[in-house]
DNA sequence: TGAAGATTACTACTTTTGTGGTATTGATAA
DNA sequence: TTATCAATACCACAAAAGTAGTAATCTTCA
């Protein structure tokens, strides 16, 4: 079965690199170029248009810079791909990134062969970045929460109900999938709500959540 | 340049995978198992005299769960580097074993030859997981959108009601703050839940946080 | 061994949420 | 200019969730 060719748009100011990528694309099975873009600008009067299935954005341009674009993009075009292409690895431009709505973030430094499989593995729903970045973002989950800490305090028990009750499951579902009484479960939810000091089953599922 | 040798110590409650990947990883070069435990009682108690370089930890074990061994392990050992290792793809376990100090999150099918690579990864500061894994993590650092059927989108006011809903708010608390009627608030949710297609607020909140 | 905590379960009652039907008003699009 | 949609609102009933008190087992730990 031959898989279908991704589309791309390339958006880089620096005309080497932006022929260079586009001449990559091109020049391997599976993937085409559909439009490059030196700025910002051009990029997001043009890609709505275009519609390819993966961007991949510079940051630092004239104009319009990348994080900028991605955000303008995004809210055009929600489920558009785009993945940074970037010499910079500094935490900041990979959150703005991130939080624009990229859902990729490469260096510039990556192997062509390298580059191409990120972009395959962004269109079937991954997030393509070095494990050094991806180090970089679990970090920001590691601050220790007093949510996570009253979470701890769960039992086993407590936590699994809890974890029904985030999926949306009644008191009903619950018991029956845990073979234990609809009572039970009231009786598990209330001494869980009294821990996590709420009030209903949406404010528990939100601090489990950490929301 | 011969690299030094990776210590690395399991925690596992399966016998057969325990010693399957005991036997890996000592067959191996560049990597030894230097413990393997069936809990995490036991891993806890050991582990700090060990001073593995890096811990291979499942999730589901019975006395204590990989999540609260993470968690305490850290608490002891700051630097110790864990890797979660289990069958659970889900966003929760995800999440919970990132916070308590997992830097990496790999899934139980991942190869023999990857998994030897990603455990030298993380000895190595990165964070190696599924670019899956990745796209679940990217995603909380994007503001909830609601990617729904633009048929199906909601109206401005039934946005401004369902973030106030993922706030837990009561229809009443709901109905005081927008000065609206509760029979009114009623209505909306019930047009909301039909174009979302849940039966709860649970649900929906699931939803509209991208859960 | 005795206390503490986890898990199970019941009764009884209140509050909140969900469902269905209906209706008015104002804005907007066919 | 009619038809549709968004926003408002009410009634009535059903289902689910939350509160309160109580208690029997079982495990575990000091």
């Amino acid at each position: 079965m031959k898989k279908k060719t991704i589309t791309v748009a390339i958006v880089e100011d620096l005309d080497d690199i932006r022929n260079g990528l586009s001449v990559l694309i091109n020049g391997s099975e599976g993937f085409r170029c559909v439009g490059t873009f030196p700025n910002g600008v051009e990029a997001l009067a043009a890609i709505p248009a275009l519609l390819p299935d993966v961007v991949l954005m510079d940051i630092d341009m004239p104009k319009m810079n990348g994080i900028e674009c991605i955000y303008r993009l995004k809210k055009k075009l929600p489920l558009l791909q785009i993945v940074m292409l970037t010499v910079f690895e500094d935490d900041e431009k990979i959150f703005q990134s991130l939080q624009a709505g990229a859902s990729g973030y490469l260096l510039k430094k990556t192997q062509p062969a390298k580059l191409l499989e990120s972009i395959e593995e962004l269109h079937n729903g991954g997030s393509p970045m070095s494990s050094q970045i991806a180090r970089k973002v679990v970090a920001t989950f590691q601050q220790p929460t007093i949510v996570f800490n009253a979470a701890l305090a769960l039992s086993q028990r407590e936590q699994e109900i809890l974890s029904y009750l985030a999926k949306g499951f009644r008191y009903k579902e619950i018991a029956d999938t845990l073979f234990i009484s609809v009572e039970t479960v009231r009786t598990h939810l209330r001494n869980i709500y009294e821990k996590l000091h709420v009030r209903s089953r949406t404010e528990a599922v939100l601090k489990y959540l950490n929301k």
